[in-house]
DNA sequence: AGTTTAATGTGTAAATAAAACACATTATAC
DNA sequence: GTATAATGTGTTTTATTTACACATTAAACT
């Protein structure tokens, strides 16, 4: 176990030590944060889970979460989660519900702010090493500890809705990357079939897409045109619906 | 004073006592929830507000809201808000999302899980003798205490936008209402002019309207017929669409 | 080198949904 | 009895969404 990962082991093991604390010494809430951090590979939609370390979940799988610290935001919070586990700081972050009964923690009443955030899987890479993470593919995931699995399943309908409201699913591509992939993507979301050329006509009629003139490698076949998003316009565009949607 | 005025006065001061102590006295973090309270009166959608009796504050207006119990799940904490101010029970609740920033309550660290509900209210006007609560014209809200106006601004989009995916509308409607009356409604809620007979058309073509073959009375004009809503063909029909959309 | 394979790239027609639009009817107010 | 102000009702047009087929290209295979 290199030193990186016995760190991050005894973080974990203080969060928990910390609920605890929180929790059984006091009548009071403690809060926390969850996120569920979506990832696209091999074209299939991955959720980032960690085994649980709790004797009662043993072996289940469980969102990557923090206790909120006294002086900090709560979106900071989730940020600092996703930094910790991923390395990653510019991630697309929703918050999606929070979930406050008073039985869903074994530890004591632990009232919990889900998020989702969406990752681009080649710039990560690093952390996944440690191997009390894992990414699940989200058609597989199940038995999770917790009340995990239903902020998961909320947290990916929120993410379907959402990405057909506005082009979010950039956030898990590459920066370059061919239609083919996008409607993949789009396919795996949203656990869908969909026609390529009404598909292809939909994302061109948006503007957002630039052609890169340059093409596919090392692909078995056809090799497709490479694309890039373009995040400014699609902000710019944004701002001038303040009040309408956001 | 009436008694049971005396007594909610009370309750609010013992409460912001609360949240001084779960604040001031330890380095934790304190749960409220604040409630949107949307009512439908003189075809303008309302909000039921309080007058803040923070000095900090004095003279705004703010959310309905309480500290969380230790043993209460959060959304019967919204419920038992609405209940003490309202005395309404059966009402639509729907959670919105948790504003927790480090500075946004005076007192210290409240995290505020907020949600909106949609009364109906004919069926209330009992509690508004409470000189401290106030329905306010949503065109006309501003100004208001901590972060509730933001809070408000962020409940009135989630209704604009549900509004327009699911029929809520009718939970600010007494039981029988005209056509008319509906489209008001509409028209307050989404703040534009709708086409009359592509509304109508629209609602007949939803299939849950009843005829209850009676006329509006007491209008100055030719009266409109009366309807209700079949809120259990609706539940029906949504159950059949479970994790599409809900 | 020639053939096969598997994907890319492209346009049009049909169906559905949304928006625009006008006049006769009815009860009340005067 | 006349004027007023709202109700009630369909059709046309436009925009959006869906369905659908074939030529092209580069890699893989023989």
């Amino acid at each position: 176990m290199t030193a990186e990962e016995l760190l991050k082991q005894q973080a974990t093991v203080k969060t928990l030590q910390a609920i605890q604390t929180e929790v059984e010494s006091t009548n009071r809430i403690a809060l926390s944060v969850d996120c569920v951090i979506f990832g696209f590979d091999e074209s299939k939609l991955k959720v980032l889970l960690i085994k649980s370390d709790l004797k009662k979940y043993l072996g289940k799988w469980s969102l990557l979460g923090d206790l909120v610290f006294p002086k900090e935001d709560i979106d900071a919070a989730a940020y600092r989660v996703l930094k910790q586990r991923t390395g990653l700081n510019d991630v697309y972050l929703e918050q999606v519900h929070t979930f406050g009964n008073v039985n869903r923690h074994p530890a004591g009443r632990v009232v919990t702010v889900a998020y989702y955030s969406l990752i681009n899987v080649q710039h990560h890479k690093i952390n996944i090493l440690d191997n009390e993470l894992h990414w699940h593919d989200v058609k597989t995931v199940t038995e999770m500890a917790f009340d995990h699995q239903e902020i998961f399943e909320t947290c990916l309908r929120q993410l379907q809705k959402r990405v057909q409201e506005h082009p979010l699913g950039f956030n898990l591509l590459p920066k370059k990357f061919s239609l083919r992939e996008l409607q993949n993507l789009y396919e795996a979301i949203l656990d869908i079939k969909m026609d390529r050329r009404n598909f292809r006509k939909k994302f061109f009629a948006m503007d957002f897409l630039v052609d890169l003139k340059e093409m596919e490698q090392d692909v078995p076949h056809r090799p497709g045109k490479l694309y890039k998003f373009n995040f400014d316009k699609y902000e710019r565009k944004k701002k001038k619906f303040i009040g309408i949607d956001f």
